[in-house]
DNA sequence: CTCTCGATGTTCT
DNA sequence: GAACATCGAGAGG
């Protein structure tokens, strides 16, 4: 079952949480479909929270945030990169969670051919995860209750003693309390979750 | 293992 | 012109 668009029009922390566990399903132009656990994710809440690209207002890039949950907000970063979020929360609440990590299930061999790299190092971060699955600013705005090209189908949740929470990666620009906020989840003790440099 | 550096292009000031 | 929700290579311990 792909999940429905409630799923996705609840509270940031929550569809942050409850992601955990559940998996990204890429269908790729020849058919193929590859398929990751979600193992982390970071919440991106509004105008409020100062890391959030949404919090100096709407732009053409951060527009999608704006609009209808469980679309995918996907943006380059560094020129190099893709990131791949799930817009959350009532349209005009410009708020994602931003998939950090996968555990790879299926395509594995394509996932490696797309990324050169081990298998340790194939998903294990935002920017190798959206190389690893094809994903693309060309993706920006799709609708993920379709299900193609990308889904999020139900899987068994994550027990609340496996989750752990802390701040997010890499937000050095926001203001002290927003730095602080401990919204990454991951899955502890999984090997696939990224890790500071 | 850790640290530092450079890549590369879009976005916003 | 600066900054960026990052990554990989290479040097050193």
């Amino acid at each position: 079952m792909i999940l429905p668009r409630d799923f996705y029009q609840q509270p940031t922390l929550t569809v942050a949480r409850q992601l955990l566990g559940q998996r990204l399903c890429r269908r790729l132009p020849s058919g193929e479909t590859l398929v990751g656990r979600i193992v982390e994710t970071e919440a991106y809440i509004g105008s409020t929270d100062s890391a959030c690209h949404a919090s100096k207002g709407r732009t053409a890039r951060n527009g999608v945030m704006f609009g209808e949950a469980g679309h995918a907000y996907l943006y380059l970063i560094y020129g190099l990169y893709s990131m791949f979020n799930i817009v959350t929360e009532p349209e005009g609440s410009p708020c994602a969670v931003l998939i950090r990590a996968l555990e790879p299930i299926a395509g594995i061999d394509t996932m490696q051919s797309l990324r050169g790299q081990p298998l340790r190092q194939l998903t294990n971060g935002p920017g190798r995860l959206a190389q690893a699955l094809a994903l693309d600013r060309h993706l920006n705005g799709v609708d993920l209750t379709d299900g193609d090209p990308i889904g999020i189908e139900a899987a068994p949740a994550v027990a609340e003693s496996e989750v752990a929470t802390g701040p997010r990666i890499g937000i050095g620009y926001a203001n002290p309390q927003d730095i602080a906020a401990p919204w990454r989840f991951w899955v502890k003790t999984n090997p696939f979750v990224s890790k500071p440099r």
